[in-house]
DNA sequence: GTCTATAACAAGATAGAC
DNA sequence: GTCTATCTTGTTATAGAC
């Protein structure tokens, strides 16, 4: 298992599939491009896929489940409820590119395909599920107010992140992502009991 | 002023590209679309704009300016400086379809093009700006704990709704967008002192 | 399995008539 | 100012050789 072989053509295929939809979104990403970074001809690709729609189904279910890994082993972590939120908030992200999920959402095309669109919702209400938990557990320890509502407290956590992501991109400029994340985190400070 | 002539042909070319720009992006927005829903034929486009990225200019112009106008309307309103927050995060807005500002942020093609970057750039500066001011007067007022960064937690207002949007399609559902804003909401009124 | 050739159509812009 | 050809290039897929 995970010896280093290279990379199949299938493989790089997907691979290739990822960066462009990450880079350019689905109506901007052609196959003449997948194949150009995947240096295959074109045969190979309509051997291995049905054509464009089924690369990026199996490029987009690839990508959203390395991003849920990426978020589980933040949200897994030890500490206590807001250290593990902080955690997933502060992870180290390339913020410019944009989040290689969100991203797909403002592409017509996957969100009028039910098919395409499936891992982007599955990925985004895993992880509110997943933060609600963290925090609901929060609650239960004393380590968060109980007032708070952790269904909407998550859903507010993963929205400051994907629109920290535009806001960065419209400046060209990582610090909006920062002060928005820097906000929540003040928020939600204020919402641990004090000690003593 | 103001008197309802029917639009001209280049009104209706802006107007259409407003339209497709929010529906499909700059990448997946033709000229022929452009001029199909305006009904014009090519001639006229190439008349009056020097090709698809200038008429993208002048629409993407309008539609931030449009939005500016929108949101100035809630956080000028009267009140304290919660209820103009709030009534900016809960103002009318058509979930499903994104937000046709930041939208435009996740085109290459726009994001890589000073100009077409620069009124996206304004108008989400202008926001957190204009957030910011609202936030400061209400901890002067008294309306809001001294402790709270304006500048940050309006950048997380403002990232909370962009990031809402992304859900929401995700999701193809609203229910995203609603909690998101609920959750940054009760936060924030987590920072308004108890009365008495 | 992989390649090149080719087809059918759309994108984006130009030319020139009216 | 507006219209209809026309041109060049790119997109997406198929065909058939190797």
């Amino acid at each position: 298992m995970s010896t280093q072989e290279p990379p199949g053509t299938q493989e790089r295929l997907v691979r290739s599939t990822q960066e462009l939809l990450w880079e350019r979104g689905y109506v901007g990403t052609s196959p003449k491009a997948i194949l150009e970074r995947a240096g295959v001809g074109q045969g190979s690709m309509y051997h291995h896929f049905s054509g464009k729609s089924a690369l990026a189904l199996a490029a987009i279910r690839r990508t959203a489940e390395e991003l849920k890994q990426a978020s589980e082993e933040c949200l897994d972590a030890p500490g206590t409820a807001y250290d593990r939120v902080a955690a997933y908030l502060l992870r180290e992200r390339q913020v410019l590119r944009g989040c290689p999920v969100g991203r797909m959402t403002q592409d017509r095309d996957v969100v009028q395909s039910a098919e395409l669109r499936r891992p982007l919702d599955e990925m985004f209400d895993w992880l509110r599920e997943r933060i609600t938990e963290v925090l609901t557990e929060g609650q239960r320890r004393g380590e968060l107010a109980a007032a708070l509502d952790p269904a909407a407290t998550a859903a507010t956590v993963a929205a400051v992140v994907q629109g920290g992501y535009v806001l960065a991109r419209a400046a060209d400029d990582t610090a909006p992502f920062d002060a928005a994340v820097q906000g929540v985190l003040a928020l939600l400070a204020a919402q641990v009991p004090a000690v003593g």
